[in-house]
DNA sequence: TATGAATGAGACTTCATTCAT
DNA sequence: GATGAATGAAGTCTCATTCAT
């Protein structure tokens, strides 16, 4: 987290912490506030509240984060990285592999991230209606741009795959398959029965599988040597 | 919209519209409050902006309404009725067409049923983090008692179609299913061009139709004859 | 009063009062916080004090004021309203008449002027410093634009009186009166004992008339006949 | 600076620093403390902001200091030694020589002494509406017995000038030449341009010449022979 | 001793709800 | 009944002061 991560509009940045103490803190701020964020929604959450989930004191918050949003911003900026990594593996796949194992690593690598509460509190506020300002580092409308890349490069993929696939099928199938596995991930996540869990994600694999043959099968990978 | 939905716990109910005018006023405040709900939550809705965009004073909320919440439980008890009708429509639906009709006609009405911003703004609560209380008329965890039900009903359908199918199975067929069109049709939803929005719908189709024609596919209408 | 003096920079500007009740209170709020900023400053001031001794509720006064910021804007608006009507009246005095009338007249029509309490409060603040953007109206270094246009006006008539007097020292010689009478109203408004202040207000006219006189004494009248 | 001066009420003193490293801390702590109160006054000026201008840490002062309370009465304990040397020059003062001379030896006397950042924070401090017990070794109402103590000695001044002076007259003329002075330092100290300091602190001479002249000018000094 | 993080009372402001007109 | 002003609890944030390192 560099201090560009600390820094809100029209309000002053606030020190990095520079001992030990004052680091693990800022930790357990985040942590606690990504908790309640993806708990109540941040304009619901009180920073009280995540003061409380802390253990610290409200003034606590306010010596490394200028505002409430500024909280934000930093799970934010975590969330950017740990897509950003995770994105790169995907470029780094190999294209020649059968399509149901490329699905099965992608679901697990996915599910792996979201299963990080920080990640996870930010892909969740993007799928509500949120205050102005609450996303800086992606600015799409109701995507981030993050999710845009991570959303172009499965596109550039599938071509990979399947040179003949148009532009424009190719983002659209990644649109599709984006939405279909946040959707599972969120429900496979509130299920609170591992089984039933296991089994969301077994049908996903079957969907995404499904959905995909026609036009990334395992056939093109013929086609391609 | 009876009396009991205008009661909230610990606070009296209020008086329903006798004449014409009032009733056009409470019609007007329930779509002030469908939009601002789905434009930026409940929880950060204020009764003001709703009472500005339904161009009446606050005042007039708490005649009809006894608060915030009682003004969500009757866009809830709406909801409640469209999706019986819908639901009705499924069970009645004839198993011996063929699957790619089903589902377009299965699309087509719930979309039209999503085009309702009232019943839009209820689903989309259900989908964020909301306060304890907000759905009264629904009480599963993060589902409402309608979409259970609805689900339910999807599921027998399934069956009705192949016999052979296991319940559990088929509920896990129609819950997968639900959050799929669910998600797109928010994603389709939130796109201001049609032609993306036509394409999203046109993905859903095939989605399911690859997803379901498996277990339910055309090859199931003999074996019931 | 209008609304351009409830606006305050990044804030929405407030409904005015439609009602007469809520003018009064209006009127009772801004007598409230002009008496608390004089008695305490603007820094130091709460908006709690200030409900307190308007008797109405904190949330009353952000019903007609964004912030604390604009109470001040909307008392200093109303200086501005008083002091361009004392400065016309200057500019309309008989420039013939002798120094000492003129003088008694002028420190009498300021002493008015000052015993008002948004004025007051409003020169007072002007002497200490001030959070930025406290004034809107006035953009002097210390000094408001208001004052410095009634000290260009004092200094117009020094040289009708006497025309052979530079701009500059006419400017100078306004300036120093100005500082003067500033002072000692002050002296004399803190002093509670009736007799001393009719004391320093007699010693400001002998000190202004014997300042005054080489420059712009009786004889100058001849001179200009 | 010794211990009484660092009590504050309900605190406990801090020790005084006996190292010469300590009392440089403490010099420069007082510098930045004066600095900052005089441009944003006693109650908007933090703590912090003395800290980062002394570049200390925010422990430090209060190593030195009880509260932000003691660091102001450390300030006025050291202008109350200044103004007691001047004033006790000004008893010294020899009576017979021309008024011109006597008034601009006490004006550059009193400029230097308002030059001093520190006395000249504690001079503006008095102008300012103030925090109940921010002033301890003073307890007029808003001038401190050391302003009342040379105001006297002026008035003694006068009369040994003129012994016919009544000391009520005597005191009013020492009273406003007092206000008069003060009002115009501030004025030359708050302008940027040196000529146009030049220019007011040469006015104040002739301002205070003509005002006193009438009671104790230059023919006094034969009528005392 | 010096540093700077920790604390929490209190300031400013919002907004659901009540009430006077 | 309709209006919009009045109310005050609760939220965000500041800052004097304490305390751990």
């Amino acid at each position: 987290m560099n201090n560009s991560s600390l820094f809100s509009p029209e309000r002053p940045p606030r020190r990095q912490p520079k001992q030990k103490r004052g680091k693990e803190r800022v930790r357990k701020i985040l942590l606690a506030a990504a908790e309640i964020f993806t708990e109540v929604g941040y304009s619901a959450a009180t920073t009280q509240q995540i003061a409380d989930r802390a253990n610290t004191a409200i003034g606590s918050i306010y010596q490394f984060f200028p505002d409430k949003l500024a909280i934000f911003h930093a799970l934010e900026e975590e969330h950017h990285k740990k897509i950003q990594t995770i994105s790169q593996s995907m470029v780094d796949a190999d294209i020649h592999r059968p399509l149901a194992d490329l699905i099965g690593e992608l679901i697990e690598s996915y599910w792996n991230f979201f299963a990080d509460p920080i990640s996870r509190c930010v892909i969740f506020q993007h799928l509500q209606p949120h205050v102005p300002g609450l996303f800086v580092i992606c600015e799409g409308e109701n995507e981030t741009l993050l999710e845009n890349q991570s959303r172009s490069m499965l596109a550039d993929f599938y071509q990979r795959r399947n040179p003949s696939l148009s532009r424009d099928k190719s983002e659209l199938l990644s649109e599709v398959a984006h939405h279909t596995y946040r959707s599972l991930f969120f429900a496979a996540f509130k299920s609170n029965n591992p089984e039933h869990r296991q089994a969301l994600l077994a049908e996903l694999k079957d969907l995404l599988y499904s959905y995909l043959d026609p036009y990334i099968g395992d056939r093109f990978i013929k086609a391609d040597r």
